[in-house]
DNA sequence: GCTTGACCTTCCAGTGGGGGGAGCCCCTAT
DNA sequence: ATAGGGGCTCCCCCCACTGGAAGGTCAAGC
């Protein structure tokens, strides 16, 4: 199977693919083009790297995860660990973004938008922070 | 003013305040040993880069903001404008989050986290999400 | 005067996870 | 014969910094 195939099976693009074979996942050999041949335990390995990337998992826990499915002497309290790990880490992010967007969406609402230069968004940013602050603990 | 003053009032490290010289936002001039002099309103300035980033505004964006701010000709319009892009982006984030947070809590909660190695998180990584899309359409 | 340690300087490399594109080869269909 | 659609390698680019090396400067303490 060549990389094109393999792109269209798993939704990865040939980059992709390229890139996990330079970062060990898979070791595809080569036909006499020089050409990659890939089989159908490689597809099965990016498709479970994509699902995982897609789960906001980075390489290294791709890594990790990749290995514990490879071990039939897992446990499943190792892959419970690495998944609860990473569901942390995305309430993290999201916890960041909510308070980015509970002050950006306060200072939208304070604004205006009119055709007048006066704006709170631009003074909130120009100084202290804690007006704004101040004004969301009230709010 | 020295960098690790502007550091210490702006909260930016001096790494970063040296960046943000690089790219154009300020321009210190030097004392006879070469080190940078900054002036308040660099110190003001970087402190409005710094809350701005802190929304996760991008640097054009803040280069943007920036401009805005100095232009007394300026609408409230238009800032809120980008504030609000900046709104969608935020939102668009958060989304792509809660969908992996859903999938991934509904995996985790799945997983015995035992001794064994049966394991729904590797068994839904192992093969075409469709299973799980399933199973979380009728939970 | 000398050392120590905190600052400051520049420059280079690396991060994560690929993406873009050049320049070339190969295969198939017409 | 040629056109087009793969494939190949190689190198730079993204974002917004961050780390580190190698060295200059300054004030305090002995």
């Amino acid at each position: 199977m060549n990389i094109g195939d393999v792109s269209n099976r798993t939704g990865l693009p040939t980059k992709t693919i390229r890139y996990y074979e330079d970062i060990g996942f898979v070791r595809p050999r080569r036909n006499e083009n020089g050409y990659r041949m890939f089989r159908e335990s490689d597809v099965h390995k990016l498709g479970f790297l994509g699902r995982a990337r897609a789960l906001g998992f980075t390489i290294e826990d791709c890594r990790n995860l990749l290995s514990l499915y490879e071990d039939k002497k897992r446990t499943s309290a190792e892959v419970k660990h690495l998944a609860k790990q990473q569901l942390a880490q995305i309430d993290e992010k999201i916890a960041k973004l909510e308070q980015m967007r509970s002050t950006l969406s306060y200072l939208v609402d304070a604004c205006a938008g009119d055709h007048r230069p006066d704006c709170p968004i631009l003074e909130d940013l120009a100084t202290s922070a804690e007006g704004t602050k101040q004004l969301l603990k009230s709010a």
